[in-house]
DNA sequence: CATGAATGAGAGTTCATTCAT
DNA sequence: AATGAATGAACTCTCATTCAT
């Protein structure tokens, strides 16, 4: 007679489907993930899902909403107490390195989302990637202004940033792989440390900015 | 009365099949295609898709296959005639980004299958981007040899290319959305031609590599 | 604007389709048996088969499960009764005989999974079988500890047994167009009952234990 | 230039085909086996099948066509010599037994097809099974005109023992597997000899015949 | 809020068969 | 006599989604 009925809490519930949907969603990608998998890897009945997000695509914005926002607080809040221009600079880098490292998600999702100019979620992308990149380049007008930075293109170099910092993360497991396997020595950082990446990465971008 | 025939030229056939997979794949993804769209993209019977690469993901490596030698071969062949470690990395990050810009699928493809460590194709993937990488780091290491580059981490300086070329790349009908549609001048490239951003790449590249 | 809503009860249409699917399997063979006809026949949704029996093999093995313990089970009530070995055994094959005869599609698979040794289900049909026939032997060691049945290869008798009254409960629609058809009389058993037949083997099966 | 061009003999090609039909048809079933299948089978190109008969079931009819005039056959010559009724009975049981278990695909295909009343070939299945039959009820009928046999009914009979002969032939990968797990010994004659069995039948058969 | 039964469309794949060479 | 390219229908199975409870 006692069904198992589930927890009746309605946010703990979205927010399991959500969670459960990130690592799906970016390892599988949006038109491989089904939802009966994803009920079953949370635990709640499908129709729930439909309930809480009206359609795949609801969800598939919930969750890039999520982590597009989550990265967003991550980098301001440690950027707000930051000072000059240049350790804003190193902040910004430093702070998506490690969140990206931290929440693989991230790289999957936003690497391939930008690789069809977001067919799933034109808008919405449009409007948080955005907003990312502002905060760059206000960093980067900012110095310009001060007059430490150079004049540049920031979007190419936003887009040298977060490529290769996306990149390093989600080639991860294919490059540690490619070390047990490789007879010759192919320098592919299969055992560096995010830091040490994220600091290489400032350094240069911060050569290229300072100039001869 | 009159069946649609078709060509009986099985090489023909082939490369319709490949030619109109790159298209599909490239935009929606290796989930998000049909092979019964596909069949009708290329006005050949389904079956015969099956015929051929035996299954989708037999078609999909035939495809990766493909592009992954055009890209290989279209820089090895300019760079062969370049003399010093300075030029020969010039024209790699310029060939490979006016090859991206004219084959738009390419960087749609690659960012696709590297946002999840190859999940589709791992071993295919792996053998076909290290040679490209190889050559890459080849350059690196001639330059250190030669005094005229500072020691490196080649594979972050890759991604730093090929990351920042891909992403203006498939970014590029956002980026054109954005501009007509924003208020305040973000400054998004909307307009570079590819040259300019391929040459500025290589500025910065350089920059890295000969310090200060 | 009425869609065919359906009954919404488990159970009934689980039974619906086993009970759907005995008849075409039995007629039809398991690779000769479509799903989609199935579907049709029994008025469910194609995928509702899938939803329950996860497969055509699943359905198929819930099929043999549902005959092979309906006919153990028809035996084994009328067989607790009986006293003496000589009664079990006549019991066994007239009971077999009017279950295969009213229920026409045991024989019908029965004959199709021996016929290849069970080649879609192995394991399944072995232990089902061996139920059935670790019974008639039992019923043979019985006897033969009373001392009223000689010692006997029970197998080959078994086969004798089920192999001559399923033959006659499948053939009988051909024999029957055969005695139409024939000018001649050849004897083939085409107007009689089962009960005859049973007897007919019985008497038989006990002649040979009981020996000159 | 020069292609695999094949044997260019017909009779040759179409002896291949229907012999490795035999083989597939016997382990598959009819709707388990493909043409394709086959045509790999055998060597010879797809349609050639089709060239030499015509389609699907025009193959079938020839391969079981094949196989029953092979037994009519082998049954018959040996016959031809024997004298009594009695000997003859125990030559028609004996052969058989022996050219079942030497050619298995003839239980097989038998079985199967007489589990659905020849629901591919029933013409033609008609036919050669009554032949076959008739031999059988001759020898019966001689017998009780010669006064050694009871008055019977000749197609139980006759289902007895090709029923068990069948059986045991297509059952013996089973029942040898069953031996190997088996924990208690239930005697499946796992390991009997064809003679020893067809003798065993015979005697069972002319027990029957002589009566008390 | 939660469930499981139901659906229709479409997925990838295989089929028997035909046609041009 | 023989081949390989081509076809359309059918196959098993999965999908996102809805409905009754």
């Amino acid at each position: 007679m006692t069904k198992k009925i589930h927890k009746r809490d309605a946010t703990a519930s979205k927010k399991s489907i959500v969670q459960h949907a990130i690592t799906l969603f970016s390892t599988r990608g949006y038109a491989g993930t089904s939802m009966d998998e994803l009920s079953k890897a949370c635990g709640l009945n499908k129709a729930m899902i439909f309930y809480y997000f009206k359609n795949k695509k609801g969800l598939y914005e919930a969750v890039m909403e999520e982590i597009l926002q989550e990265i967003y607080k991550a980098i301001t809040q440690k950027i707000s107490s930051s000072k000059s221009a240049e350790v804003q600079l190193e902040t910004f880098i430093k702070t998506y390195g490690s969140f990206a490292c931290s929440h693989p998600y991230l790289p999957a999702l936003l690497l391939k989302e930008l690789s069809d100019s977001g067919a799933v979620l034109p808008e919405q992308l449009f409007t948080s990637m955005r907003k990312l990149f502002a905060l760059f380049s206000d960093i980067l007008k900012r110095g310009e202004d001060e007059g430490v930075f150079q004049k540049s293109m920031p979007m190419v170099l936003y887009f040298m940033v977060i490529g290769s910092l996306n990149l390093i993360v989600t080639t991860k497991p294919l490059r540690q792989k490619a070390a047990n396997l490789d007879d010759i020595a192919l320098e592919t950082c299969s055992e560096c440390e995010i830091e040490d990446i994220s600091h290489y990465v400032t350094s240069n971008i911060l050569a290229i900015l300072k100039g001869a």
